[in-house]
DNA sequence: CCCCACAAAATTGTATACAATAGAATATTG
DNA sequence: CAATATTCTATTGTATACAATTTTGTGGGG
């Protein structure tokens, strides 16, 4: 395996504020992090800048690097564009997916159905994001499916926390049958809608839950 | 200035790639660089990595670095990307532009029809970034505008060769009128529509071109 | 003449040493 | 005592040294 240190170290580091170990905020001293990971400085700087350009920390010049700070506009915004790019992908999915990929569309829409029928959240985290890829690549755009999984990706963090919110799971499986109707059918305008609700929902859904979050703490004090 | 050499350097390759100076598949290795900077390995180093995230370079493990070739498959998919992405700012800007906006946007197409009128390619191209920036902004989306931007960053490269191509500059401005009615009437679909259509055709006109310099250097052999 | 093995050279990956700067702590002055 | 100037420390930015690996070049065998 010819994997670079600094590669892993980038992997790793991702993770941990992709799935929200590593909080808003944090700092992130090099130091700490090469004592950590028992390597020098040199592959956690370079860890460190290529998160910076893909937007994941904030590195300040001779100030060192922070986990990117997440205001709840920032946040409605990436939904808001999630939900416009999975719709385009959508739309051209409905135009141009192979008979195949259709056939792929309905396994994974399975799939979906038994996880949710179990009602194994992280299983159906898992399929939901199959789910999704498959309509990626059905656009026939490469580099359009790469930019909305990275995008996606960005996002994971505050995603897992939706299925959590009560009846999300099986409101959200419903909604991916109205999507895979409108892909089979072919019709782009309706594929398109349905998607872009899908998303919005849940950004809907989350700005509901940092509501409360916030007015709990309100109260609290 | 509190500028890091690696920053300038990143910026200085950026714009070398982007302008095509360096053509796709050149090699970069790293202590020409170093030597041409008049710097050590460690800034370069650190430029190439960001590079290589924002995908501008290809950086494989002990191998070096490469600009990153694209293809003509590349392209297009780019421009498709492009192309709905300026879609959704348009369509979000007709519903959303505020008052001032809305008068930047007029005075912005003012400028580009001095240009034409001039035919001064450079200062159009100046001018049309600025229009559809203001596009971009008008969606009250920043996250969206800049994932936008950086696209159109990307294909710098590939179009201002366009506009030289024999009468586009004309119809270049009148497919902004389209745009610019559509917006000011608040027709989202309109918006869309005609902005989408606007990229595409470059890419388009931009297969054009590619196909005749391939014929051209098939024949000469 | 081609192919493979092996050695040499060039190049990247990592560690460490040193320089420069920002922020904290301390001293100084009105 | 407050405000400001000044040192001091911690941390980042850069350079260089060393290790590891890929690529290149050369020679022998088929």
């Amino acid at each position: 395996m010819a994997e670079r240190i600094a590669d892993h170290l980038r992997k790793a580091l991702e993770d941990e504020i992709v799935t929200g170990r590593l909080a808003p905020g944090t700092r992130l001293d090099e130091v700490s992090l090469a004592t950590r990971f028992d390597v020098s400085r040199t592959p956690i700087r370079e860890a460190l800048h290529q998160l910076s350009t893909s937007g994941l920390i904030e590195l300040r010049p001779r100030r060192g690097a922070i986990v990117t700070p997440v205001t709840t506009e920032d946040l409605v915004e990436m939904f808001e564009t999630m939900a416009e790019m999975e719709a385009v992908c959508g739309r051209l999915a409905a135009r141009r997916m192979t008979d195949d990929e259709r056939r792929g569309l309905l396994d994974a829409h399975e799939a979906c159905r038994l996880a949710a029928e179990t009602e194994d959240i992280e299983l159906y985290y898992e399929r939901n994001v199959d789910f999704h890829r498959v309509i990626y690549t059905g656009s026939q755009n490469g580099f359009l499916a790469n930019e909305v999984r990275q995008l996606r990706r960005r996002l994971q963090a505050y995603r897992r926390l939706q299925l959590r919110v009560r009846g999300r799971m099986s409101s959200s499986f419903a909604e991916h049958e109205a999507i895979v109707e409108a892909i089979m059918a072919g019709e782009e305008v309706r594929a398109e809608e349905a998607l872009r609700a899908h998303i919005m929902i849940q950004g809907e859904r989350f700005n509901d839950l940092l509501m409360s979050v916030n007015s709990l703490k309100k109260s609290g004090e």
